[in-house]
DNA sequence: TATACTGTTATTATATTTGTTACAGTTGAG
DNA sequence: CTCAACTGTAACAAATATAATAACAGTATA
């Protein structure tokens, strides 16, 4: 899987912690851990998809636009990763000798599919707020020991 | 995806097809169209697993050791690729000052692992029977073109 | 107008995946 | 017994993918 999909929750889960919503890349990048280029790409490509807004210049940065509890990771594996878990390599070839060896691969390639289309079902489960939640649950336990 | 995983199912595919269920890893590696010793590395771990029996010397192979229609797709990932979903790159960072930050990286591990839960659940809907008659479909689709 | 941002591209570094070679160990035929 | 044909495995090389970094044009705002 796409690490670009870790990016854009932990990205939006922290936007929407912090109290206004808003932060720019170098404050992003600290708390993911990153390069700040690589959370401009990644969320460059959320505002295109309408989940956040952006101001440039002075005192700008990404601010959250949308509710925390009306986006799940099914649409941001989607717009960022969309295709990530099928692997880049086939088997078989052209050679029309043998029905495997030249029908495996599409065989394959269908299943692949099938297994995200599973997986996007599951993702659609979970929204940026219940992760947010969990990370706070985290934080319970870990101070209650 | 770990790319293991389609040779494993295009081998036990290829050996469930043809008639004596039996082949060595040059017959199979080139119907999968990878080297030998990649397919020995992988159909050694099925062995271990108990797939498939080994002859060895002359006249040798791989002999099927179960019914096709016995054995998932499911079973296979777990014995070839059990984790390859999960990134290896996580977010975060262990500094206690931001709880996003701190526990992102576990609340995400266990998003990604519930999710492979559920590729393994799909996976187990399909044999290696179901794969190979799936093939011979895509051939007759192929020449009644 | 200077400054602080985003968006984007290009480049380098690192990690992973795949291909290949080599060889020890095993089996069975002759 | 000996040779040839296998598997099993490790080591290495090549190719590819991923991540980090640098650079800079464009834009907004103080």
């Amino acid at each position: 899987m796409n690490s670009e999909f870790t990016i854009a929750v932990h990205s939006l889960v922290y936007l929407a912690y912090i109290p206004d919503r808003m932060a720019n890349s170098d404050m992003i990048a600290h708390n993911v851990n990153t390069h700040p280029s690589r959370v401009r790409k990644v969320l460059s490509c959320l505002k295109k998809s309408g989940y956040l807004a952006t101001k440039e210049g002075i005192g700008g940065g990404y601010l959250l636009n949308f509710q925390p509890e009306r986006v799940t990771l099914a649409e941001l594996y989607e717009a960022t990763s969309v295709g990530s878990i099928i692997p880049s390599w086939s088997s078989g070839s052209t050679d029309p000798a043998c029905i495997v060896a030249c029908n495996m691969a599409k065989v394959m390639d269908r299943i692949f599919s099938d297994a995200e289309r599973q997986l996007v079902l599951y993702l659609e489960q979970t929204t940026i707020a219940d992760v947010l939640q969990r990370v706070r649950e985290s934080g319970i336990e870990q101070h209650s020991r």
